[in-house]
DNA sequence: GCGAAGCGTATCATATAATAATACTTGATA
DNA sequence: TATCAAGTATTATTATATGATACGCTTCGC
């Protein structure tokens, strides 16, 4: 097994999380070699290591099907998450009073390398599931919250976060053409904000403000999404914009502190 | 190294573990020695195993203080349990609903062996950060929660819960006593739903209805926290009751066709 | 009701891959 | 500048994980 590196890297622990990582929205329950395939490691292996992650508790195993799945742990995992993310802490009760103030779904998303991860979210319409889901991982480029943060970046950065992350159709109406994000992009250094329609979900409008860290470059952005049969962009600026504005502030200036 | 069971337990995978968990509300950051202590391992271990665990994005590594931290990766798993719960599916859109209305915060808690665990949380008041954070993880009979679930159990069972689960002061005014533990959940029998004070924190009130699944037996329950300022017992079962149960029992019946 | 296929479980000889001791490097403290 | 604590690198040793093989149980299709 040629695996990464060497001496201290330890294989068995690496493979373990394979298991771990081959579930996701469409695979919530695994059989042994279901697990086998989607991890590519072979049958043995998958069940040794299944077996020692059932017991150590990170996965529950049905009796009857003998399917794995995601254990409460993972929950427990994401608990100690949200401790060690100085950001959320500050932001939370900030987000709780701009959701009741505007009555829509509010967003805390970080960057993640070249994706954004939606970290807290405060839904307060009924919407589809993944949009009341923390963990989302999303594309930077085709987020309204992913834009707002390339908007604070240098115009080098800019141009290669544009150039070179990575995009992916999620409607019809993604926006794949790298010229338009750009547009787009320009628009948010201008204005101090990003709006963007269809692109995770026909209908849907994002708005997001970013969180300005103290060198001036934004690790993060408060997003608020709506949907567009009760939306025009005209009044989500009138009305939404300023306090989703006056809550990325209040958050960004104040964590110069903790940032680290 | 005589770890548990043998040959199909992989002892390295289930260090690996340890280190996660070393990881919680009063450890967000750790050093290598730090990580040694908690887990219990020895220092080349945890190298090995930390190190594994950067490469593999389970751990950030701060460049300067050269601690571990836990990575957006935490969230992707609780993102992936979120599509593997059954429940959480079916009950956010009524749990959202239920908090539009009261105007308070809405907890949907699971039981998990003796404790609860809040599955999802919807904060509409600010409240202390703990209240807002998925993942946590209390034992059940200091609940609202955990006290309705076991309102729903054979009374041998319910006895035994009362008996032999664990407890745990957290306020001055935490509940440590069986009997008055007892009389509390008797009265959940009777009237279908629990109510608390003081547990987890002080002039905290919480009301939880449960989740009964097809057998009778609940395994969750619908919670909603509010504070003792502004409520009494008797304004929560005028105003907040009626639609708590509602709601919990909106979840219950369907949920036949899904829970295996 | 039989045979085959698929999957989960158990066993075991082998050498790979994890171990833990040791030594080196760095940087903070006094 | 000396000391200490913490992180990093190296190495010989063997324990530990490996994966091939075989067994048993269901669930099909015929």
């Amino acid at each position: 097994m040629e695996k990464k590196q060497n001496t201290l890297y330890v294989g068995s622990l690496a493979k373990g999380l394979r298991l771990l990582r081959a579930f996701d929205e469409s695979h919530t329950e695994l059989s042994l070699v279901a697990l086998a395939e989607r991890s590519g490691l072979d049958k043995s292996a998958v069940q040794r290591l299944a077996n020692t992650l059932h017991i150590e508790g990170m996965l529950d195993k049905d009796p009857v099907t003998r399917r794995f799945r995601p254990s409460h742990a993972w929950l427990e995992l994401a608990y100690a998450y949200y401790w060690s993310d100085q950001l959320v802490g500050q932001a939370i009760p900030k987000l709780i009073d701009l959701s009741q103030e505007i009555g829509e779904t509010v967003n805390l998303a970080e960057l993640s390398r070249d994706h954004i991860i939606y970290v807290s979210r405060l839904p307060c319409q009924r919407t589809y599931f993944a949009a009341t889901v923390i963990g989302r991982r999303l594309p930077a480029l085709s987020t309204s919250a992913g834009r707002a943060i390339i908007s604070t970046f240098s115009p080098e950065d800019r141009e290669e976060a544009i150039e070179t992350w990575p995009l992916k159709p999620f409607t019809a109406r993604t926006t794949l053409d790298r010229a338009t994000i750009r547009t787009s992009i320009n628009e948010a250094v201008q204005q101090g904000h990003a709006i963007s329609s269809d692109q995770m979900i026909l209908s849907e409008i994002g708005v997001a403000c970013p969180i300005i860290g103290p060198d001036g470059r934004a690790f993060a952005a408060v997003q608020c999404s709506v949907s567009a049969h009760t939306w025009t962009r005209e009044r989500i600026r009138a009305e939404i914009l300023p306090r989703l504005q006056d809550t990325a502030n209040a958050i960004s200036p104040s964590s110069q502190v903790h940032r680290r």
